[in-house]
DNA sequence: GGAGGATTGCGCAATTCCTCA
DNA sequence: TTGAGGAATTGCGCAATCCTC
């Protein structure tokens, strides 16, 4: 059994510490490696979660446009035949369609009811 | 030492394909992390990709909600004083809000004009 | 400026996945 | 269908480097 001081070579304390050395890193290393496996799943459940919000923020957007282009059809519907202070240009400037309109239907949702 | 054919061992012909092999997994192994370190930065260009989407979206339905507020108060207004074949209440249920509203504005916007 | 944890590229080995005779 | 063989994936350790106090 080499000693720790003068005798025998200081090897083994290198050793030692060595090992120490490496078991802390090898430690650490694990450490970081489950941190970036949560990091991964973490986003991976982020772009699941935005999906969802998306297609609910879609529906809804579906829903006002619907909606929407129901009023407006009513509204210039009774100004046609009422032809009231507003002439029939400014109502159609007032109600012209804001954006893309990609809808198919024509019924208003007025969801709750 | 037995060797299996003849002069030298087989050991170095084992070796030999044990080196192959190895290399041949090293190859491997590398591919495999090139591609997983793409996926993970797919999917986190997808989050940016559809936080921004999302953005986008809650401003439209911003949008459109005011957009609906503005005809359908506008549309109320004008049945009151008219008071035509429908009935206030009629109106009323007609004209409901349909869903959550998290508004604070009051204006139209009609986008485009 | 250096001690020490965190990250990262890399290789090994075990395991899983895939393909084809 | 099966099973052998090779590629892909994965856990792990080493060492270099980064980063922070």
């Amino acid at each position: 059994m080499p000693s720790k001081r003068k005798g025998t070579s200081v090897t083994s304390e290198d050793d030692e510490d060595y090992r120490t050395k490496r078991d802390r890193n090898n430690q650490a290393v694990k450490r970081s490696r489950v941190k970036s496996k949560q990091r991964t799943q973490l986003t991976q459940a982020k772009v699941k979660d935005l999906k969802i919000k998306n297609q609910v923020l879609e529906e809804k957007i579906k829903n006002l446009t619907k909606d929407l282009k129901f009023l407006k059809d009513l509204f210039l519907a009774q100004a046609q035949t009422k032809a009231e202070k507003l002439t029939n240009a400014e109502l159609r400037r007032l109600l012209a369609d804001d954006d893309d309109e990609q809808n198919d239907n024509e019924k208003p949702t007025t969801s709750k009811g």
